[in-house]
This record gives C-alpha cells, structure tokens and sequence, in this order.
DNA sequence: ATAATATATGTAGTTAGCTACATATATTTG
DNA sequence: CAAATATATGTAGCTAACTACATATATTAT
C-alpha cells in the first residue's frame, strides 16, 4: 500500500484532493459526451440543466441556484447565447431583470442529452458506490460547513 | 428540506460541486493562516510539505508526489524561490535535473506552521466525521477510477 | 417626493490548475 | 559509437471559476 506525502498528509490536503478530483470526472465527462456525438462542454450543464428545469430565471436567480457567482454565470450564458442554445428577454415588471430562457435548440439538446445522463448516472454510481459514497458524504460536509464554517471551528482550537 | 436543481441533478452535477466545496475549504484555509498571523498560501502546502518530508527532490519527482502536472509545480517553485522558502541546484550526476530544497527560511516557516496543521486536522476532522467520511470517500472514488476510469466504465453502458 | 439603500447586471482582471510545444541531456538500440 | 528514443525542464497560452468595481433601476425611509 503505496502513500504519497500528500496523501499522507490527509486532511491538511483535502482541498487540493477535491479538486483533483473534480477535473479527472470533468474531463471523462467531456469524453463521454463525444462518445455520443454530443457536442457539449460539462460546465455548461448547470445552467443548461436549472432552465430546462425551471424555464424562465433572471441571472442572479440563476446563479444563486447553481450556486456560482453572478459573474460566472454571464460568461457562461454569453458562451451559451452564442451557440443559440438560450435567449433572454428583459423583465417589463422589473426592469434591471435579464430573462433567459432554452431556446428550441436547446431544448432539442437538452432531450438528447437524457439518454447520456443515464449513463453518467450509472458509471457515477458505480464509482461513488463505495463504503463511504461520495455524494453523501458531500452533502453531508456542506451541511457542516453551511451550520459553522471551517473557519468557525478552527477558531475554537486556537482560543484554547 | 430545500434542495436546489443542482443539487436534486445529484450526479450529474460532481464535478461542479466537488469544485465548490475545494474553493470554499481553501478560502478559509488561507484565512486560518491568517489568523495565526502566517503568510502563507494553502496552493503552497503541497510543494512545501513534500519537501518538509523529504528533503531535496527533482522537479519531475515532486510534481509526481504531490500528483500535479510539471508546469504547474514549475510556477510554484518560482514563486517560493522568489519568496526564498526554497532554493535549487543542478543535480551533478544528471545534469538535466534540478534539486529543489528548502531553505533556512523555509524549513522555519513550515515549523511555525505545524501548531496550525493541528488546528486545521482537528476542524478538519470536525466537519468530516459525518456518516460517510469525505476523505475516505475520496480515497475509495480516486482508487476506484484507478482501476477503471469513469469513461470506461461509461462504455460499457453505451455498447449495450 | 427625495434621499439613502438595496438589488441586478455588467466589465476587468485574477487564480490555480492544465495542455501543447520546445529544447537539452541521458539512455538504449542497431 | 551514432541514431533513435526517452526523460527533465521550461515557456506560452488556455480554462473555469473567482473578486472588485461600476452603473442602472427599484425599494424603503424620512
């Protein structure tokens, strides 16, 4: 049982880890995606994903649903926008309000993507599907972090 | 109990929030630094660890250890150098190699940081000892697509 | 009905990794 | 031992998120 310094180190790297982690799924996720002739990048999934479950929402609806700075969100809609797969329309009751919505080619994307996201689904359970699943223990740690921050808590230690 | 789409996408959406959460650990991680009154950025920690562990390393084989791509260890050591944490000499037997050490400097930081490594294992070890314990989840996934990676696994699910 | 504040959007520039490519030196092979 | 290949380092430019700041419109308080 091989062990790198950094693995060794555990927790103290457990932020470099994640996102790790993160980059090797994002990357097989963009092959799987080709593999179905689906023309499609993985960071546009949240948005892409959150309009054609909820239709219609400003930007900063949108980016407080995926959880992103507002910012991020427009750069990915502008990406998005230009491969017509959105539009946007002002809000006439609010009138700072960008609308943005699927367009038909997105929607058309979007259901061709379903059949892909039963695989990502399945591989995603196969891998996560270990003693300690990983979507749990996620959820669970963000629900630590949102009751004290990591901050929080270290703060407690230092005070001793 | 409000979920979010993405969060209700489970899966589908990993990468994302693995992303999210290594951002948000980070962020306080450079903050309890801060804290205990040491300039120090946590992108540091594994270049500086490894060497604290292992004394003097080649580029190639520190970027091995700590799992980063070349460059990106290169522009680290540029910055530490530039800091004077580390330091470098030409590896006489193979020319081509650098050997990279800390310095006085260095060695002295990352022994003022070890009371804080302390503190972040204990908050750490707060926040993740939840029913499924994130760094052994992690551990099990990054062991699991060792094996098998999420694409091939993906395959399977496509020929049938 | 102003003035003060809050919210929505947008732009510019940063960050912390990456890949692709280039070059120098070692090692292996015919 | 020369040629081919492999390894070590370095540079340039990309990516997908971010923060800080600016501006326009709404809302709230006096």
């Amino acid at each position: 049982m091989e062990q790198n310094v950094i693995d060794a180190s555990g927790l103290l790297a457990i932020s470099t880890r994640l996102q790790r982690l993160s980059d090797q799924i994002r990357k097989d996720g963009l092959l799987i995606y080709k593999a179905f002739g689906i023309d499609f990048q993985p960071k546009w999934f949240p948005v892409l994903y959150t309009l054609y479950k909820k239709s219609t929402m400003s930007v900063v609806s949108l980016s407080d649903e995926i959880g992103y700075a507002h910012p991020s969100t427009i750069s990915l809609l502008k990406e998005l926008e230009k491969e017509k797969f959105i539009r946007s329309k002002k809000d006439k009751v609010d009138t700072r309000k960008r609308l943005v919505e699927l367009t038909e080619k997105g929607t058309t994307l979007l259901s061709t993507m379903e059949p892909v996201w039963e695989v990502i689904i399945k591989a995603t359970a196969e891998i996560t599907n270990t003693e300690n699943n990983l979507m749990k223990a996620i959820n669970e740690v963000e629900s630590s972090l949102k009751e004290k921050s990591f901050l929080q808590r270290a703060e407690v230690y230092i005070k001793k």
